[in-house]
DNA sequence: CCTTGGCACTCACCCGCGGCGAGTGCCAAC
DNA sequence: GTTGGCACTCGCCGCGGGTGAGTGCCAAGG
């Protein structure tokens, strides 16, 4: 449909309109690309990429802008995925490098990712789900009152309260510890459930009672927990949007707030793949300006968490694209190492 | 040296200028306080006012707005907290009592305070230093590959993984696991580097090696992890601010990410009762059209962390003050009850 | 049929100008 | 010490013309 000039020009629209954010006109596109055609021929060109709704004019008689299609078209079909350079790929390592637990690997990621993109970005912890169990500690605080520590392959520790409905001996307790890593560890969290199904008939029946609380906070984190946890970080790019700041910016930082909303944003991506959510098409209202590009990141081949980058529909695609997919490519790394 | 009228003028103008945010001249504030003199007056006064340095006109002949002086000396003498009502303590208690663990705690705490100021909230976890050790646990993951869990009497927990220079057995863990608890459990962090000075010598000449890591690792994480974590939220409600955006917003956004800078803040806070900095009293210089209310907080009569608020320098003082009181308090009884 | 140069037109942006009005400082009178 | 009067300042607002980038259309040429 749309010829190979045609691509041409939008592809050269959007990185004129990316460097500049202003709109941009015939005249301005022949003189920096060389497209090999008049202004004239370029004007026909728009008239046709309008007409299809890849580009639009603010007022009439101004230059054009790529719409939220026009982006989707570029993304698909025009451009490529940036990579690092060398020197940028080794700055990356060393920086993730010195990270000492789970929370400083996130908080440098979203740094990291923050400097690289000059965007938002937005972290993920790995998931419980798909995680798998290193190993589960009882301890005992008092006669009737234990604490469960939950801690994954990928570094995370959860931890709850619990209350006995009957005081436990230290002998039954180092017993169920046994029993419960000899039936978890190494295991996925999902697989748990049917692991220690069975679990709480062969105690004593004294002791059933505060197994089967035991078992069922287990699973009880294992649920709730999977509501997962996120960091976000370089919300002060935010502020290089345009001009007519309080509009633009308010619903995002908003949108920022509420974890339930970047959660299910990141959850909609694909989960092998960069996925990238233009303008509209994020369901969120206050994102429908900007365009959120993820990854799934983890220790092995299989995700465990995504992270990305939050920032204005006019955005260096292939440079951010590349960034999220280096940074998500070193965290596995070093998720793997840990 | 100022009399009593001057400094009723001076409220009024702090009043109605952070009411209306714009500046406020002698007519007006006849108007709309009881002064019972007239706008001649009043200008006498706000010109003496403006002599001491408490006011000041952003242009000749416009209103007045208070200087940080001004709002110091309203802060000091002329305003008190003004406490929260009845229904609005009621929701504050609700909405704190539905947390399940203390991340869930400082969230919720975040959300409140910046929902009561419509302002940024800042809320510092509950500091290692000032708290108890609740229990240290050491779990083997590979046979010279130890986990170390510390647990807190707020219930943060911190992990670290400990490489061991020799293999250790599952007998010296139950001890050496046993002889650390006996010792430091119940105890006061900062007392602990005392308490475990000589354990090493009390083991196998085997495990010397082992004990001494796991306690350098111990002692490593009380004093590392005893630069605190924060949270902060309601950072939307910047955009209330003035409406020349981007100088106003972007320092204080940066500001806010840098967590050293708000703990910093937090930190020169005095320890007990309320502390209002304003202005240019705040070090960090993209902070210094901000004031910060802080407040310690803790579960029980001694503050383990504080929370506090971001907002402009013209901000309603007593409702903020009151708002961060009462959110202290009450995260304070949380805390006491788990 | 596509491309190109020409041409008239549109319209956002910039700038300078004058009127308005809130606010001020000063002063003389009470 | 307080008050009313008065001249003055100056930021804000709306108006109007000039400018220029950009457009759509059209007729001519490959």
């Amino acid at each position: 449909m749309l010829s190979e000039r045609r691509l041409e020009v939008l592809r050269a629209i959007v990185h004129d309109y990316v460097g500049t954010e202003e709109p941009v006109g015939s005249k301005a596109l022949t003189e920096r690309h060389r497209l090999g055609v008049s202004p004239a021929t370029v004007r026909n060109d728009m008239a046709a990429l309008e007409e299809e709704g890849f580009i639009a004019q603010p007022h009439t008689s101004a230059g054009r802008i790529p719409t939220d299609k026009g982006y989707r078209l570029f993304v698909d079909r025009l451009a490529g995925v940036k990579p690092m350079t060398a020197p940028e790929r080794r700055a990356i390592q060393n920086f993730l490098d010195g990270a000492v637990d789970l929370d400083d690997v996130v908080g440098r990621t979203v740094r990291l990712l923050a400097q690289l993109t000059r965007q938002v970005a937005v972290v993920q912890y790995p998931s419980l789900t798909r995680s798998t169990v290193r190993h589960v500690e009882l301890l005992s605080l008092a006669p009737a009152r234990l604490m469960l520590v939950l801690i994954t392959d990928t570094g995370r520790v959860e931890q709850r309260m619990i209350d006995c409905p009957a005081p436990f001996g230290e002998m039954s307790l180092a017993d169920l510890r046994a029993r419960l890593n000899s039936r978890v560890a190494g295991r996925r969290f999902s697989d748990v459930p049917q692991l220690v199904q069975d679990l709480t008939e062969s105690f004593d029946k004294d002791d059933q009672g505060t197994v089967a609380t035991v078992l069922s906070t287990l699973l009880e984190t294992l649920v709730e927990e999977t509501e997962e946890r996120l960091m976000i970080g370089g919300t002060a790019n935010l502020t290089r949007f345009g001009h007519d700041f309080p509009l633009t910016i308010r619903p995002v930082l908003e949108a920022l707030e509420e974890q339930v909303v970047l959660l299910k944003l990141l959850g909609e991506a694909t989960d092998s793949g960069m996925t990238v959510k233009i303008g509209h098409e994020n369901a969120h209202e206050g994102l429908s300006s900007t365009s959120v590009v993820s990854v799934g990141y983890g220790s092995g081949s299989e995700a465990v968490a995504k992270l990305g980058v939050v920032g204005p529909t006019r955005m260096d695609y292939p440079g951010t694209m590349g960034a999220v997919r280096a940074v998500a490519r070193y965290v596995g790394q070093i998720l793997a190492e840990s």
